[in-house]
Parts: C-alpha cells; sequence; structure tokens
DNA sequence: AATTCTCTCATTGTCGACATTCGACACACT
DNA sequence: AGTGTGTCGAATGTCGACAATGAGAGAATT
C-alpha cells in the first residue's frame, strides 16, 4: 500500500493548495485565533511567495466557510457562535448517518479494524493531551465517512471537520467526561459492525446532540466567566 | 419586506465572485461543455478585467468541485461519470432528508406555500422548456433545503444543486416521464404538510434513487448511441 | 519506417508596482 | 460641546510583464 521504492512526484499539489493548507492548520491550531485580520503582505512575507497565491488560497478558504471577507477591507477568521455550533452538528447528523447506513451495509472488515484502531487511539489519548483527544475524536468520524466511499460526502465531511475543530479547540477546561466520549464512540462502532441500521443511526444521532450540547454549554460558561 | 427608499449599495459582491458565477452559470448552462479548457486569457478578454480576478473565480470553482485543474497545464470543465451520477444523488439524499425532516417537524405555513407555488411552476413548464423544468426541479429542492434554515445544509445543497445540473442538462432526450416527476414532487409536499415524517422520508428517499436510475440510463443510452 | 531528439510556441505560475478604497484622526463650523 | 468635513495612512484590488513549464511539430538518426 505504500509506494517506498518509487520516488514522488516533486510538488504535486499547487502553490495556492499549499498555502490554503498552511493557513487552516494555522487557523484550527490557535495561531491565528478568531476574528483577526489576515495580512496579504504579512503572510507573502512569512511564506517566501507573492501575494498572488496568498489571494488565491484565501479564495478557497472563503469559500469553504473558514474565513470572512469584507470587501476593501480584508479577510478574517470566522468568529462561531452558538447557532453555529448547532447548525454545523446538524450539518454533520445528515452526511454521517447516511456514511454511516452505508458502511452498515457494505463496510468490509477492514474498515471495522480501521475504525476499532480510532477509537483505541482516542482511548489512549484520554489522559493526554487535549488536543490530540479531540483530534482523534474527529479522526474517528472522518474514518467512518471514508469507509463510505463517497468523494462528496467525503468533502462535505472535511469541511465541517474543520469547524469544528474550530469550536472545539478553544474550549478545553469546558469540556466534561472524557472516558464518556470513548464509550460513545465505541457504541457507535459496535452497531455498525452488528450491522444494526437503526441502532447506529440512533446512537449517532444521539452522540451529535449531546456534542452540540457539550459545545454550547461550554460556550456559555467561557462567556459568564470572562 | 422590501428595501424600496432605501438605495441598495453599489457593488455588493466582489468581482472573484462576480467572475465565478458568470463561469458557473456558463459551465451549466453548456456554454463550457465537460472537458473544456478555460483559458484565462480569453477569459480575462472577454469579461474586460485581468487575468488575477479571474485565477481567484477559478480556485473558487476548483473547491466546489466544478473545474478541475491540472499543475501548469490548466484548468477543465469536470466530466462526470455514472459513478459521480450516483454519488451526487447519494449526497443530496443526505442533504435533502434532514433538511424535510425540520421542515416537517417545525414548517410554517409560508414555507408550504412557497414550495406549493414552486410544485405548480414545475407543472406550467412541463410543456415548455426542458432546461427551464430542470432548473424548477431544482428550485423547488433548493426551497425545502432553505426552509430548513440552515446555512451548511444550504451552502452544501447549493454546490450538489450545480452538480446536479451539469449531469442533467445534456441529457433532454433521454429524460422520460415529465408528469411523473411532478407528482413525485407534490407527493413529496404533500407528506410534509401532513407532518408525516417518515412518509416524507421515504418519499424524498426514492425520489433521489429513481433520479439517480433514470440519469444513469440516460447516460448508458446516450454512449451506445454515439 | 519508426523512434527519439530538439526546437518552438502557447499557456500557466509568479512577481512587483500602481490605483483604489476604507478607517481614523484632526480640524472647522454651528 | 457636538456634528460634519477634509486629509492621511495602510491595506486591499487590479494590472501588465517576466519566468517556467509542458505539449506538439519537425528533423535527424538508427
Amino acid at each position: 500500500m505504500t509506494d517506498s521504492g518509487q520516488l514522488a512526484p516533486l510538488r504535486l499539489e499547487s502553490t495556492p493548495v499549499l498555502v490554503a493548507d498552511r493557513l487552516r492548520e494555522g487557523i484550527l491550531d490557535g495561531t491565528f485565533p478568531p476574528r483577526t485580520q489576515l495580512s496579504e503582505v504579512a503572510l507573502s512575507q512569512q511564506l517566501s511567495v507573492s501575494r498572488g497565491p496568498i489571494r488565491e488560497a484565501m479564495q478557497r478558504l472563503l469559500q469553504e466557510g473558514l474565513l470572512r471577507g469584507e470587501r476593501n477591507r480584508g479577510v478574517f477568521v470566522v468568529d462561531l457562535g452558538e447557532n453555529d455550533v448547532r447548525d454545523i452538528y446538524l450539518a454533520r447528523s445528515a452526511v454521517e448517518r447516511t456514511a454511516a447506513s452505508i458502511v452498515v451495509s457494505s463496510g468490509t472488515d477492514e474498515d471495522f479494524e480501521t475504525l476499532q484502531s480510532m477509537v483505541d487511539q482516542l482511548a489512549g489519548a484520554v489522559d493526554s493531551n487535549w488536543v490530540e483527544m479531540t483530534k482523534m475524536d474527529l479522526q474517528f468520524h472522518l474514518a467512518l465517512v471514508a469507509a463510505a466511499g463517497s468523494r462528496r460526502l467525503d468533502r462535505m465531511f472535511r469541511t465541517l471537520m474543520a469547524e469544528s475543530q474550530l469550536c472545539i479547540v478553544r474550549l478545553e477546561p469546558f469540556y466534561p467526561g472524557r472516558e464518556e466520549v470513548v464509550h460513545e464512540h465505541q457504541a457507535i462502532l459496535d452497531a455498525i459492525r452488528a450491522r444494526d441500521s437503526a441502532q447506529a443511526d440512533k446512537l449517532l444521532a444521539a452522540h451529535m446532540e449531546v456534542s452540540a450540547d457539550r459545545l454550547t454549554k461550554a460556550e456559555q460558561a467561557e462567556q459568564t466567566e470572562s
């Protein structure tokens, strides 16, 4: 499955894509907090490219909804409110439940093993870094969607995943019940493995609901604190 | 509800967005058939703008999946195969069924009237232009998603709608049963109106299935003909 | 005759500079 | 003192030109 022995082509991705990836990474890991302006000249100096590729990368992130643009003013990192959190998890529910129903009916043992390893890694990250755990959480869901084998569900989910991470990453002290999260994922996987369509759908829907609740609660707690 | 008495701001959309809209329109109405290369210089001359905005608009359409880019070669209009048709309607099913479940539980009479007028217009377009009917078909589904009030479901659907139109537009002679299409939409609306969640979900899923079948059949017919 | 090599040309990728727009500050006026 | 206006600065919006890449045609070689 690996391509060792073969030299991968140099620069397979275009510069705008490369820049967009770096910017997305920076937005998601907190380097660029919400509402910060992304200066074209500053970025072009830091990344040693002209403003052209920077602007093209920004158009991609604009389309993704990770950036907000004001004409003749610049682009800013989006600031997601409670409504957005609910909306994101509603959309994720739509995507993931459909993906799960496919995996239930036509998932392979290999798919299940991949998903199980994701849950195991999530369990292993309980006592580790907070960011690590959120990433593993999302990796499980990404693997679930990937197992469905739908290019478009995958594309839609990746966008939603980025937005989810953007919501989660700044709420570390407020997010409760780490062990519980692991169990929820394991239960979902078990239902899928048992080809129990109704149960998988029910658990996944509940998981989305609960996750959205946790985040909105955490957000309210954060607001009252400041 | 209208803003008469108030002057609308001039140039509310940025140039790359304007260009992207024009290009999308051109792709969907057949001006740029699949696999056509979009030349930057040619477009910049036709639209009287520099290559910069053109390139930025292309990045947006690239992200949407309407264009395919080859490094140092240029961008081309995507050519959607049978797998893509099935995938598109799978993704639409995910989005629209979720939207429908929301409208079933919290749709207003105003929503229903809007949807009914869409069905009526669709029925009125049965004997008219083919393109007009496909547009009205999609407009109904767009209104359905819009009634759910979810920004992200709406965004995802608009992308899928463009891809759907791209599939449908070139298959006029092969698409059967125009009257039947109208009845399917009316039945879906009736179920939603009756707040019958299960029935609406069932009909919508079936509608997606049937539509995808029609298109793949039409595509096969087209291929054997040529 | 087929293949390979080279040259040419069209197209994209990138860059630096100019034009334009908007926000902020200071000033004049009522 | 409050409001409106004018100016300044910094950022974006746009443009034209240069560099680099890849494809195709033609000629030379085996």
